[in-house]
RNA sequence: GGCGGCAUAGCCAAGUGGUAAGGCAGAGGUCUGCAAAACCUCCACCCCCAGUUCGAAUCUGGGUGCCGCCUCCA
């Protein structure tokens, strides 16, 4: 079977090939740190986590960094705003950004350039394009020259005759700075330092770069000039990545990347979460208010990456439920692999998707990576996981109401280790931990004590104690399980 | 105005020519003193119109509606 993708730049699903056999070069343009993460960045990051983990289930070697955009207009209005400097705003969203993420099991980059610490090689761009006729400067600012490179607008399908400058009302054109280009659809490389800002010295006087050079740099100083996966959001696509094509492919003469992926917005009530219309949820705002980090994930990869996604309460309380199926399938093997007979459940290895030899030849295996070689069907990976867990879970109710599975140890072993390693690659995990229990409420014998009594009272038909004694136990979080020949079983909610 | 995308059950969502995956919610049943839990079963002809085809949710043409981008954006 061969992997697909949808490349933006040919408008199509392409079968992967990578520039050097068996490794994948992937950039994913990360984010601006002015504040913390939304949601629309938790699907991003989340994304190209799971395309991350899939590619190296594959066998892929892969080499991944994730920029921080740390100079930018927004980080400068929030310094100002706070007193503090840009470079105290950027470390701490940074810092924010990290603590979002290990939340979220999103694996960390092999690097994470910053435009900060690429200076140098910015720069060296600009000259460059200077040199080769693509940048002119202008009063301290260097300024793309769009309709030098014939190319411009292959990734987003436009034509500069096309592009209604002004479209989307944000820019000024009787700016002062906009007069100093040539063009209209020219875009600054550097620009020219005001009074207080954060400056670098350059023969085009102090200054900083603008918004797209710095992913120009970074990749070519991290990665080379020509990587297999270029990744971000579809609302980059222009103008952000079209000028990165435009600032690279021009210097080098060669593809910046070979496949160009981006993700679908998150929306609410249909429209783009995004921090101009204040419609967004942080990463920790959900988090801390109760939602646990997979539902979050689960909610991201139940639906196709490219295409919108909306944020509802009601989304989130369904995919809730579903994640307690997943959860259940995915504890099976600490919850009844030692009543099955396994022997090494005390091993420090047991459950470690790292240590587990699958099947790979299995159906469902095969289905899995069917659904995910097809441009990263996680909906379709993800209703295999579902007939792995709810089996699973069906099979685990089975040991605790009636003592027995209708399916041998081996064959429940099995479908456990596979649904382990399949979460694992869409970076859906479980821990016993999370699902331990409030202690110091009622202690165990004090249950067992409350039951005894319980059965006491419903041999002498006194249902109403009975269901007092019931009542009493679930508001405490006891649930009482009555089995068939009078036993009753419990356990904690 | 230009470019692009989407439209499948109450909700979310796969499926791109052979008769609709999966999740959530819901219904009926078994069990139970009742309940809960558990288990079993059920639950769509795919926005509209016209074509192509033996056959279309899937292809073509035309509509309608919604969304994104057109230099802040993941």
């Amino acid at each position: 079977m061969t992997l697909t993708l949808y490349n933006t730049l040919t408008r199509r699903k392409e079968s992967f090939e990578p520039l050097e056999p068996g490794k994948v070069l992937m950039y994913y343009c990360g984010v601006t740190v002015y504040d913390y993460c939304h949601l629309g960045h938790a699907r991003a990051c989340v994304i190209w986590d799971v395309v991350r983990r899939y590619l190296r289930w594959r066998g892929y070697d892969v080499r991944y960094v994730q920029n921080f955009t740390d100079i930018d207009d927004k980080i400068l209005n929030r310094a100002r705003q706070e007193g503090s400097s840009m470079q105290e705003v950027a470390e701490r969203f940074i810092q924010a950004y990290f603590e979002d993420m290990t939340r979220l099991n999103v694996m960390e980059a092999d690097d994470y350039p910053r435009a900060t610490h690429t200076i140098d090689g910015i720069q060296r761009l600009i000259h460059e394009l200077e040199q080769k006729g693509y940048a002119y400067p202008a009063d301290g600012d260097v300024y793309y020259a769009v309709r030098a490179f014939a190319e411009y607008g292959k990734l987003s399908g436009r034509k500069l005759e096309d592009m209604q400058v002004g479209a989307s009302g944000r820019v000024d054109t009787d700016d002062p700075d906009a007069q100093r280009k040539r063009d209209p659809v020219d875009f600054a490389l550097w620009k020219a330092a005001k009074p207080g800002e954060p400056a670098w010295s350059s023969t085009w006087g102090e200054g900083r770069p603008g918004w797209h050079i710095e992913c120009s740099a970074m990749v070519r100083d991290r990665l080379g000039d020509t990587i297999d996966i270029h990744a971000g959001g579809n609302d980059l696509v222009f103008p952000h990545h079209e000028n990165e094509i435009a600032q690279s492919e021009a210097v080098t003469g060669k593809p910046l990347a070979r496949y160009w992926m981006h993700n679908g917005m998150v929306t609410v009530g249909g429209e783009k979460m995004s921090k101009s219309l204040g419609n967004f949820t942080t990463i920790r705002q959900l988090l801390d208010s109760g939602v646990e980090p997979m539902v979050l994930r689960l909610f991201i990869l139940q639906a196709q990456y490219r295409k919108p996604i909306d944020f509802t309460d009601e989304a989130i309380a369904s995919i809730h439920n579903g994640w307690e199926t997943l959860k259940e399938g995915l504890l099976f093997g600490y919850k009844h692999g030692k009543p099955l007979g396994w022997t090494d459940t005390e091993d420090t290895s047991f459950g470690d998707p790292a240590a587990m030899r699958i099947s790979e030849n299995s159906d469902t295996v095969q289905r899995f990576q069917a659904a995910m070689d097809d441009d990263f069907n996680t909906s379709g990976g993800l209703a295999v996981l579902f007939e792995l867990a709810k089996e699973l879970q069906k099979e685990g109710n089975r040991l605790t109401h009636e003592g027995k599975a209708a399916i041998d140890p081996h064959t429940l072993r099995q479908e456990w280790q596979t649904l382990v390693v399949l979460a694992q690659v869409l970076g859906l995990e479980a821990t016993l931990a999370a699902e331990s229990p409030d202690e110091g409420t009622v202690s165990d014998s004090d249950i067992e004590g409350q039951i005894e009594q319980r059965r006491v009272a419903k041999a002498a038909k006194n249902f109403a104690e009975a269901d007092r004694i019931r009542n009493e136990l679930s508001a405490q979080g006891i649930i009482l399980i009555d089995k068939p020949g009078g036993i009753t079983t419990w356990r904690r909610e």
